[in-house]
Parts: structure tokens; C-alpha cells; sequence
DNA sequence: TTTCTCACA
DNA sequence: TGTGAGGA
């Protein structure tokens, strides 16, 4: 089944078609790319075409930008996923989705600006070797 | 027609 | 972010 991985990995979107399944608009999805958020591969006249995967990703931004982050947030929360992937690679030390859950939830109150403080709950006591 | 970049309100 | 200009 990693056929279907490898096709949602193809660029293949024009952004109006993207537009349309993300009811974003065209400058918001360029802003998010200027951005870093999103990697469109670039094509035929300089045009951007977007994958499946990146139309999920922009799903999900949406979801982030509604729980109050700002850009520089949501940039964190894929870094943060970045490393988990490196770090599952690793085997360092496998993180229960609960620890994952945890750190993320700690990376939106931070890149959020500390919305909702509700009693700075004491760190995680995972060290991260990154 | 659609998308692109750049610039300004 | 929205919108318009000027091109490809």
C-alpha cells in the first residue's frame, strides 16, 4: 500500500485546485509557503503544484491558526514533528503518543503566547538530544 | 483563463 | 491579508 503514499507525495495541484479543497485563498496559500509551512514543488512556467500531502498539511494549519497559533508556531509544531521522526529513527527512546501529546500541547501554549496559562504545569521531564 | 511576482492601501 | 498592475 505504499503506492498510495507515493501519490499523495505527487505534486501535481494547481493552487486553484487547492483553493478549492482548502477554501483558502491563493495569497493566503503563497503567504503560508513564503512561510515555510509548505514545500510546492514548481513547475511548467514558474506554476506551483501542490501534492495531496500538502493540502492535508494546509488542512491541519487551518486547524493550528484556529487554535490561536501564529506562523512561527505551526512552523515549531512541524519541526517538533520533524524530530520525532528522527528521533523514532534513533530508537533513542520511543516516546509514547501520550509523551507526544504532552510536548506538543506544551509547544501551543508557547508559540500560541501562553493563551491559556492555567497553572504553568511543570515541564516534561523528557530531554530531547537535539 | 489561470497563475505569477511585486507593491500598496 | 486583500487587491490591482503587468506579464507569461
Amino acid at each position: 500500500m505504499r503506492g498510495k503514499e507515493l501519490r499523495r507525495s505527487l505534486s501535481v495541484l494547481p493552487i486553484g485546485t487547492v483553493m478549492k479543497l482548502t477554501s483558502l485563498t491563493a495569497r493566503q496559500i503563497r503567504y503560508y509557503e513564503s512561510q515555510k509551512l509548505i514545500f510546492p514543488q514548481r513547475s511548467d512556467g514558474n506554476r506551483r503544484l501542490y501534492s495531496l500531502a500538502d493540502v492535508d498539511r494546509l488542512l491541519e494549519i487551518k486547524d493550528y491558526l484556529d487554535d490561536g497559533l501564529n506562523m512561527a508556531g505551526i512552523r515549531e509544531v512541524y519541526d517538533q514533528k520533524q524530530r520525532e521522526s528522527e528521533q523514532r529513527k534513533n530508537q533513542d527512546h520511543q516516546l509514547t503518543d501520550d509523551d507526544v501529546r504532552k510536548i506538543l500541547h506544551d509547544e501551543f501554549l508557547q508559540a500560541g503566547g501562553l493563551k491559556t496559562p492555567s497553572a504553568q504545569q511543570p515541564q516534561a521531564p523528557l530531554q530531547k538530544p537535539l
